[in-house]
DNA sequence: CCCCATGTTCGACA
DNA sequence: GTGTCGAACATGGG
């Protein structure tokens, strides 16, 4: 599921723990989330220790316990951050549960995509701290925007949109909406968006950010019906801009939902840019 | 049974 | 080396 938004739920949901001490760990030691790391110097990494800070950023998340023990998370598909009581049992899908005297800290993920690795650091891991700006921070600039998009000029806009070197937390659904936002085919070639279009897509990137950590963020709120959001994920919907069917198809190898009356492509790429595909 | 799913990574290929 | 594409990962829902 999680996006940068959703992610930012998750990570309030473990908030309230902050500041207690870890008394007991409950991990299924095979499971694949732990594929980078060792899983059972996890219970005496962090039991005895406090819970001291939680970061998120794009789609990750890291955790502090005591001084230098850090968990970074990435949810994946399908993974979640759970709050629970201390009596909480464990459930299928539970691959770490945290607990403290007064809650359980829940990492359930049952695709697995996701993953889950202990850090020793005695600051923010380096590697934290040169993660590339989301966009609704400073450094996420028109100018670097327009770099990136020219060193992926071929490259439909839709797929680039969802590199995380460059959008961290961007994801189809986030992709979908800024692109809708800004009057941009999801096909149009990277390198063809440029000028007014450059600045309206810097801009709904930003904005569908900060919408989406405003709304979802807080208590997962449904997005309002004049977004894209809740007309994206069936077939059959209705633009909401502009009362036209939305289509769906596969660009960048993802489903991506589009209004073809709204979002048009340059004039001259109209012939041979767009895969075909049947009604 | 089939297809689909808010993500990342790896191997094949141009 | 660079860039792009599809498959694979694992599970559940329609």
């Amino acid at each position: 599921m999680p996006e940068l938004a959703e992610v930012e739920y998750y990570r309030r949901q473990w908030l309230p723990a902050l500041g207690d001490a870890v008394t007991r760990v409950h991990l299924h030691p095979r499971a694949r989330v732990f594929r980078s790391t060792d899983p059972r110097q996890i219970p005496a990494a962090v039991e005895g220790r406090a819970f001291r800070e939680a970061h998120a950023h794009g789609k990750q998340l890291l955790f502090r316990f005591g001084s230098d023990t850090w968990l970074h998370v990435r949810l994946g598909m399908a993974g979640k951050l759970e709050r629970g009581d201390p009596a909480m049992v464990p459930g299928k899908h539970d691959h770490l549960v945290l607990f403290t005297e007064a809650r359980a800290l829940a990492f359930n993920d049952y695709r697995m995509f996701g993953s889950a690795v202990l850090l020793r650091s005695a600051g923010l891991p380096s590697f934290w701290r040169g993660l590339p700006p989301m966009p609704h921070e400073p450094g996420f600039t028109r100018g670097a925007l327009a770099a990136f998009l020219r060193r992926r000029a071929k490259a439909p806009i839709k797929a680039v949109l969802l590199m995380q070197e460059q959008f961290p937390g961007i994801g189809n659904w986030m992709a979908d909406e800024a692109l809708w936002r800004a009057r941009l085919h999801p096909a149009c070639p990277a390198g063809a968006v440029a000028g007014r279009k450059l600045s309206d897509l810097h801009r709904t990137l930003r904005e569908v950010t900060e919408d989406a950590l405003r709304v979802i963020a807080p208590d997962w709120s449904d997005p309002p019906d004049d977004w894209l959001f809740n007309h994206r994920w069936r077939d059959g919907g209705t633009c909401p801009a502009t009362g036209k069917p939305l289509r769906r198809e596969t660009i960048g190898g993802r489903t991506t939902c589009y209004s073809p009356a709204r979002q048009k492509l340059p004039p001259g790429l109209c012939h041979g840019g767009i895969p075909g595909r049947e009604a």
